[in-house]
DNA sequence: TCCATTTACTTTGACACTCGAAGTAATATA
DNA sequence: TATATTACTTCGAGTGTCAAAGTAAATGGA
């Protein structure tokens, strides 16, 4: 087998794990991989605005709506009109979601974190470059994903 | 930012970018990637079973016989009870499905097979180290998957 | 041979993610 | 003030996914 088809198998591989991730952390957490995203974004400050969950995790406004409808059902967020600018929600993270992200395992991403800690100082940067590359070579080079190993977030790096 | 960033975000980088091609497959070819993977899967011999599809996309059956309903729909693809053992479905490929393969882009895959093609050669055996160890530090090192960028296609290496 | 088991697949019902289009409410602007 | 823009929700729809239950066919004893 050539090195061509070493490499799709290889990023293949990569993205199964984290497709099973999304899985594991749904039976173990009772979030999903993208609910779990916009918690995260929402956790940064405190609190955030559906425009911005939107912007970041580049979905539809539409489909943050029923996600934060999920969050509120479950009890891991709070809407809350913004007293500024009464046509904003504030989305509000609870005690619950808070304690949900804390526990949440997030096993891939601890799994990785663990394993790449453990390498020599050199193999970090062999593996940072080369993944690095590889992004590049998906094209994927003009934006700027937070260090966290779950689909849904981005950023562009010329975000107005 | 340390090493470990890094590499989580081009990680990130990486899934984002199959994700978006996800998209851009679906908007320019009509046909969504697990649709895709299926189609391909039933190409590579001209017709397959539920059963191998539901085996190599590690999927449950139900959600194969809604996905081939799907193509079937669509003109993709033809359900055919087996002669030989009638408990069986053989699906089949039909013209309208090699066409789409056939004219479907696969952006993502093309340009990191291009980008991936003119590196040297020791470039391309460092990338495919790198890649092997990274999924293997993701703990997808039990399964095998095949040389195809895609969502779904998984296959055990102590398949039966 | 006959019945129980296994195998292959479909149906049903359910949930999550996603969107576009249309609607509501509030702010900004000309 | 009238119009435009912004922020969000609602509605309707498509896709992917599964578990459980059902149907049909083959297989393997007794």
């Amino acid at each position: 087998m050539d090195r061509l088809d070493s490499s799709l198998i290889a990023l293949r591989r990569i993205l199964r794990a984290t497709e099973l991730f999304g899985r594991e952390l749904k039976q173990v957490a009772g979030i999903t991989p993208v609910q779990f995203r916009a918690l995260q974004i929402i956790a940064e400050t405190g609190q955030t605005t559906a425009k911005e969950i939107s912007r970041r995790m580049r979905v539809s406004q539409a489909t943050v709506t029923s996600l934060v409808d999920k969050l509120v059902r479950d009890g891991m967020a709070l809407r809350e009109k913004s007293a500024l600018d009464r046509r904003r929600t504030d989305i509000n993270i609870t005690q619950k979601g808070r304690q949900t992200l804390g526990e949440a395992p997030d096993p891939l991403q601890q799994r990785f974190v663990r394993k790449f800690s453990e390498l020599q100082d050199w193999e970090q940067a062999m593996i940072v470059a080369n993944l690095e590359r590889v992004a590049a070579m998906l094209d994927a080079d003009d934006i700027d994903a937070s260090p966290v190993l779950h689909s849904g977030e981005i950023k562009l790096t010329a975000d107005p």
